[in-house]
DNA sequence: TTGAAAGCGCTAACAC
DNA sequence: GTGTTAGCGCTTTCAA
């Protein structure tokens, strides 16, 4: 068995709540009783046992990230931010991929209750009944989506959709498309409010579609179909596949219809056309949920919403409206 | 504070060990007496809390990830695949990003121990030694790195280089240039022992680079140096940054040079021309490697290689040697 | 088949 | 400043 709290007390001759004391409560120890106890354990090769520290603490000192999709590249920039800021707060974080599955997702959260302080939500395809059912058992912070009284961290989808769409009616485009997301997503229905707000252009409604290449690539049909000259995509990979998608019906891009993407994932600055799209500010997003999150664990607050800013980077997919 | 054990024995009738037993040894105990114990369960909501479970019973039902680096596309089927096979046999992953870095690598090894089972060390960048040392602590399998004596699972990238390499000279080349991956990757120090091994050509090594597009960027000027007319790069990335700063210096690919990458992500299909490479079985690689680990959890039986094989995936990035 | 009791590794009153 | 004691939620002998 490894080396336990008992051992090093033994070694260095003093009880075992001493040893606790000399790592959790520094300030209660001796100094000189407190280094030689910390290089016995050093010695040793002594590390505190964290699960069994939780059992009386309460506090598990991990998080539990929960995605959709983890090989949906939007994910990695956030998973990685909020992996790291947890960590500077001596944090571990549990991910979890639920496919997109509400169900997984359900049953997900509720394995990781017991073993985490709280849990970051990320795009929940959950109800929000059922998040509210949920956040009895455990802290939440949800990322991309609202739910009153929970705590929130947004990116600004319906202003990067207005930004998104202003830049196409700028161009003289009339006639707009948006490829909306999966059933469920909150994103996706913050688009198609934005849009249907716009009174400078009709907007056709395509969809529900995968978020993938595939589901932009399968709505290329239905965007043809629905004559319009811009189109703004649910996420960078639809916006990629549509691309493709017109393109193998002789469709150009920009030349014949604009196209817009969301999120700003690597692909998009590789393709060609380089692709338009409105940049998430994900890594900032995880940062700040981990935050919100650790904060709410520590003081049980009520909290509002963060909204981050997104921004629209214009590149080469979008043109002037065809005459 | 949430319902325990006791609850549900206060509330069934019952002994709180014959409730334990109702959940965790279900044949100890009577048929009748169950059912109503788990219905009083369901009822009250209970959950066994794993972390207490693993004081006694020593196993957390918890797994580590480690990765370089969860942003490098790479990384994401890999994690996924895990995660979901971890998932199937009730395990919980803990995965944790060591942003390339050996030191945090270990620390982050150090920190898990306790809390898992065992780990998965992907794409190592620590020493053997350190390696070897860490392996008291802690069960591991190792995803394309080898160390004697442990577990590994990795895929082939020598013969893959290989068969880049014959792809290469298949089409004419003479000079080839190996673009290395960063300093310590096993998989570059695999590529360059297979690249040295070629009879059919002068191959130029060139690196330690990023392994990143602006890696590949910054190797373009060497590659021009060395006068090789086809390029094997570290990875997929790498290779696109190579083909962009490439086209920035006027050079055409496949015209002028072939490039190939290796990993086959996402990206290198979206791109012109179409990046020729060595596609890696991240997902199987996960999946094999749970299961490997799980079991040697189980048994602690010594293993050895698990070799996954890799395939070469010709797109339009090469072509024939220029004369 | 069930209950009683000890203990996993640690922390947190409470004494001294 | 340090030791004593109890107990976190659970499993696991040992008896009955």
């Amino acid at each position: 068995m490894a080396v336990t709290i008992r051992d090093v007390a033994r070694a260095s001759g003093v009880h075992v709540s001493t040893v606790s004391r000399a790592f959790s409560a520094p300030h209660l120890v001796n100094p000189e009783t407190r280094t030689r106890v910390l290089a016995v354990a050093d010695d040793l090769g002594y590390r505190p046992n964290r699960a069994a520290r939780a059992l009386t603490t309460g506090r598990t000192h991990n998080l539990g990230l929960i995605v959709a999709d983890i090989s949906n590249p939007f994910f990695p920039p956030l998973i990685k931010a909020a992996q790291a800021q947890a960590r500077l707060r001596d944090y571990q974080v549990f991910v979890a991929d639920t496919d997109e599955d509400p169900k997984v997702e359900e049953e997900l959260i509720q394995t990781l209750t017991k073993q985490v302080d709280g849990v970051l939500l990320c795009s929940p395809r959950l109800t929000n009944k059922a998040i509210e059912r949920l956040r009895e058992d455990v802290p939440f912070v949800l990322v991309n989506r609202r739910v009153t009284g929970m705590a929130t961290v947004c990116m600004d989808v319906a202003r990067g959709a207005g930004l998104a769409i202003g830049h196409l009616t700028g161009l003289g485009h009339r006639r707009l498309a948006l490829v909306t997301g999966p059933r469920g997503s909150w994103t996706s229905k913050e688009m198609q409010e934005a849009a249907a707000a716009t009174s400078e252009a009709d907007v056709a409604f395509i969809g529900p579609n995968q978020p993938t290449e595939q589901g932009g690539r399968a709505a290329a049909a239905g965007v043809l179909a629905s004559g319009a000259t811009g189109v703004l995509a649910y996420n960078d990979l639809v916006a990629i596949g549509l691309v493709e998608g017109l393109a193998e019906r002789g469709v150009d891009v920009p030349g014949d219809i604009s196209v817009i993407g969301v999120d700003d994932i690597l692909a998009g600055r590789l393709v060609r056309p380089r692709l338009t799209t409105v940049a998430m500010p994900t890594a900032a997003a995880g940062r700040i949920a981990v935050d919100l999150l650790l904060q709410s664990v520590d003081s049980r607050a009520a909290m509002g919403v963060t909204m981050l800013e997104t921004t629209l980077i214009v590149r080469e997919s979008t043109g002037e409206a065809p005459r």
